[in-house]
DNA sequence: TTGTATGCGTTATCAG
DNA sequence: CTGATAACGCATACAA
């Protein structure tokens, strides 16, 4: 170790009488000492020269910038977030990347936090509290400025994050906010895209409509389901009990929703339509109509949430309800630096609430229909 | 700044006196040091406390982990990483993150890099040369320990990863890879996959099969087209210059593909299946040809590569090539892992190619059949 | 067994 | 205009 150090000490002065043009700097990497020293300046100096401060000369300026960008100099960015107590990276925390709607959330976030010098960490929940709990603590220790949650179905105490918003890490939610914790939240109108798409349904002539929700808990999942309550009392329809199911991992697990459809299959009175209230849920949905061979939407009519960039395509079994994902995560990211950068503390937090795309089939029986774009 | 300093040393004795329980400690985190003044210990025995260093007495060290507890301290990991010259997190360079098969392979880095303590530094060069090499730059002035990528389709020029990887940062490749670098790199068969795709489309009678790939430069559309090349000499159908198209940048602009698809279909002989070669370019040669109301795959049969979690459940039209884009991820973080953590450099590198899934259609006709997987 | 001093890379303060 | 020094939070070689 010592002499490793030692090795250092004397490798540069050696180097700058040999020849400082081509310095290897093979694995050591170029710091502000090491301009000093070749240039026979003090590392204050230099670290002014390098931020361009009034207080240095022309001169010296030209050589040390000269020289830095010969041998490739780059502030370390760890000594940086050190001193300044500031990393410039956020975390992001949802169930799973590998789902449209949240890897396009975190397209929109990783846009705005590149624009604006910041790195993404990501973390997946899993829909796991535990997990959840884990990737809070371990981001939050102080290597992250702020961070991005839709929170796992799992999740039924909020505490932590309350704990953590109060000591003052800025937080926003998005999708899977949490009601009680006062801070900036990014949504769509749950409650409209669920309306807009049981009254399609009913429209269709649709009578007995099922729906399959995320967990109780989720605040999404009820407004979701009060859309679609909503709708059937608009249109007279009774709404029962047994045509609401939940899924307690939104549907991660496909045996999960699996029994919610085994369960409204199994009734006396079956439904003839699904509402499936949440991506996983409505791609669950299909491939279990799919493998039990039961037509779509000839025998049971299917609409549901999704992001899939397919979705569109499918037809005509599956009309959708789109989440303007990209945007959401922008906006999120957008209000997330804002608390970040802002000197004094918020007092005001904003909910965005974004409208939900309706893309109905027309036709069930068209191959080519093309699908209808609500706002 | 000098009182805010000022208050902060002398706030902790004052707290000691009055009640040691519950001090705020509001926004300051804990540090070692503040354990250190409580306790009237040194800092460094505190450290050693924490690490539980056999130097330690164990009635020392049950004091200062149980106030360590009590207080909520976490180490720092900014000024680990400053004095260990490691951060503990991996950069990662896709195309886009909104994409099933790059989202897939992030999912399995960040299962992979999370069991190892390791952060997902995540970005994107949405194809573009520019932002790939900006976000090389970025990520690795020494923030990260290592470097997972699929490179942009853009990129001619692999010089910077070449240096980087010559420096000594680990790197390791997935799908797109550079092959003139030697290190760790992660692939699927692509010229199989082509291979048997191709041959598929024949055997269902398809004669003047086109192919349209991503850009010519990546290694990946090579060896797809190549595979695409074998199946049709094997078959005795002559290749045809006019039948191969290339998108710069992978389909990521739709005009791209449509460009690409009209060229094909302007042609005076035009052929009767098109062979998508990447993500991207399938999901939008199938939306070109659905908004020209041409009919797959009776009009024109059409198969391709595809990671959506869609693909396997539409149907009739489209047949697919899936990567296993999890594991692919997992792999190559397997791989990081171990040249970060090896303390010798790696003289050996291996190239993992895994074998790609085929999923077929038999039928066109009957809306319940079921999918074909060929390994 | 514990404390002191030093360094990781950077910048701010203060003194020339 | 420039240099020495301290500090960010932590761990360790060395001294006691």
């Amino acid at each position: 170790m010592f002499t490793l150090l030692m090795s250092k000490l004397y490798l540069y002065p050696a180097c700058e009488l040999i020849n400082l043009r081509d310095c290897p700097m093979k694995f050591e990497a170029v710091t502000i000492k090491d301009i000093a020293k070749a240039l026979g300046l003090s590392t204050s100096t230099v670290s002014r020269a390098l931020r361009d401060s009034y207080e240095i000369s022309p001169e010296t300026k030209k050589l040390v910038l000269e020289y830095a960008e010969k041998i490739n100099y780059h502030p370390n960015p760890i000594a940086l977030s050190l001193r300044e107590r500031r990393s410039r990276s956020i975390g992001v925390i949802v169930a799973e990347i590998a789902n449209s709607f949240f890897s396009q959330a975190i397209d929109g976030i990783e846009s705005i936090a590149y624009k604006n010098g910041y790195n993404v960490i990501i973390s997946q929940s899993r829909e796991s509290f535990e997990r959840e709990q884990i990737h809070l603590n371990y981001l939050t220790s102080r290597s992250i400025d702020g961070l991005i949650v839709s929170v796992a179905s799992e999740t039924k105490d909020f505490r932590n994050f309350k704990d953590l918003h109060d000591k003052g890490m800025p937080i926003v939610f998005f999708d899977r906010v949490v009601t009680d914790i006062d801070t900036h939240k990014v949504t769509v109108d749950n409650y409209q895209g669920a309306y807009n798409a049981t009254r399609h349904l009913i429209e269709k002539g649709f009578k007995q409509i099922a729906a399959i929700a995320n967990s109780e808990v989720l605040s999404i999942s009820r407004e979701r389901v009060a859309g679609y309550k909503a709708a059937l009392a608009d249109q007279g329809i009774k709404e029962k009990d047994s045509f609401i199911r939940h899924c307690a991992h939104g549907g991660l697990i496909l045996s999960e929703v699996e029994e919610a459809v085994s369960g409204l299959l199994e009734q006396k009175t079956k439904p003839d339509a699904i509402l499936a209230l949440s991506d996983k849920i409505t791609t669950g949905c299909f491939r279990i109509l799919k493998s039990r061979e039961i037509a779509v939407p000839d025998e049971i009519g299917l609409i549901g949430f999704s992001n899939s960039d397919l979705t569109e395509l499918i037809g005509p079994p599956l009309s959708i309800i789109k989440q303007p994902a990209f945007e959401m995560g922008e906006i999120a990211t957008g209000l997330l630096l804002q608390l970040i950068e802002s000197k004094r503390p918020v007092t005001e937090f904003e909910t965005k609430t974004l409208a939900p795309q309706l893309i109905l089939r027309e036709s069930s029986v068209n191959k080519k229909d093309r699908p209808v774009i609500i706002r």
